[in-house]
DNA sequence: TCGCTGAGTTTGGTATACCATAAGACGGAA
DNA sequence: TTCCGTCTTATGGTATACCAAACTCAGCGA
């Protein structure tokens, strides 16, 4: 890796605010239609006011804030809104697993393979992101890929309503390892069921989950 | 209309900045690639930092603008993107065209009958825009509608770039009808299709312009 | 002539100050 | 008791101030 050599840019307080409080909607701390007061989140993440509403602004973009009458608020996410994201994705998911599928060289498999192999440890989120941006990046889909991890900000908070993670996970290990096999053969339409059978059955479950 | 007794939201001049940032952007005034000095732009537009700060968030989010080392800069637009941009509309639109042409009820004919007609009038963009709400938000599809929104800023600007503006209108014009024309009679595979003539023909425009 | 250095300037990052408005509390009058 | 008006306060919108890093360029020495 020669990524040793890289200088790290100086974290901005914005990119640490925005992790933070992303990660904060995300995990559920703010509960759905909270209103964001701006001075609160002053005070609790120790910044000032300029940083807070640029980080609403970009939250605002990525759809877990919305506008409410008095001033931001957590977007509220109903199973109407999860159904369309997932439709979403599966558009541009299949379709970017099959183009990868017919043009994945050496090194994306490679990337592929490792990527799968971290899934299973500690960063489980930041591999399965991984893992799906190799898949976008080598079929040449940079802006869909930005869409869907856009996207995958609201998906994920689906993610921490489920009170089973486990199995879930182990699940999902098995459909994403489904996909990378068939993107690794060059099975396009393979690639592009095995991404339809895993996002039909990840749609399945946040219905229950949001129905109840 | 009942809407003459809507009060208006007292315009924030967030709005007003960001409306006019993204024209300018959109209509060429500034180049691409063009660095934006936050101080220029304040001088220029009257106001503050902060206001120029929230806004440029919020374009960055569009992909009208990037990060450059030093600052935010006028994204470059290439015809790689723009492919992708046009791939993910045609996917998009082709399957709201589909869907609202199945669950279209006189409302929706009508509000789109009367998009149409205003194509060819003084806002024909508002116009245009306002056609292809309906189609989305009929299918249901808000989400999309919200995406292909953010993607029609970038696309916008190769727009500007079009010389012979006025006959491609026309083109474009006639297109739309027979979209509107197949939703209108419930035609589902008709709409798809005429939604995919429509936009591979723009983007055949789009790459003659951007590879030359 | 070339290269180094240091002052000055530009620029983005961050914090703070000020203002107008709307919601909420409180009290008086019918 | 209820309704209305007023006062307080919370809150977002906007502007300004300050700082540190980096770029520029003149000046100086080898």
């Amino acid at each position: 890796m020669d990524s040793d050599l890289k200088i790290e840019a100086p974290a901005r307080l914005r990119d640490v605010v925005l992790e933070r409080l992303r990660a904060a909607i995300v995990s559920g701390r703010f509960a759905s239609g909270e209103r964001l007061v701006e001075r609160n989140l002053c005070d609790l993440l120790g910044v000032s006011r300029s940083v807070v509403r640029e980080v609403i602004r970009i939250l605002e973009a990525e759809g877990l804030v919305e506008e409410g009458t008095r001033g931001p608020m957590v977007a509220r996410l109903d199973w109407a809104q999860a159904r369309q994201i997932y439709d979403i994705r599966l558009m541009l998911e299949a379709h970017a697993a099959r183009e990868c599928a017919g043009r994945a060289d050496d090194t994306v498999r490679a990337d592929l393979r490792a990527a799968l192999g971290q899934i299973g440890g500690d960063g489980a989120l930041e591999a399965t992101a991984r893992f799906y941006e190799v898949i976008f990046k080598a079929a040449g889909h940079d802006i869909a890929w930005e869409i869907v991890s856009r996207l995958n900000g609201r998906i994920s908070r689906l993610r921490a309503l489920t009170l089973a993670a486990s199995d879930r996970k182990v699940s999902g290990l098995s459909r994403m390892t489904r996909i990378a096999e068939a993107v690794v053969a060059g099975d396009g339409p393979g690639a592009e069921a095995a991404v339809r059978a895993h996002l039909t059955e990840a749609a399945q479950i946040a219905r229950k989950i949001l129905e109840a």
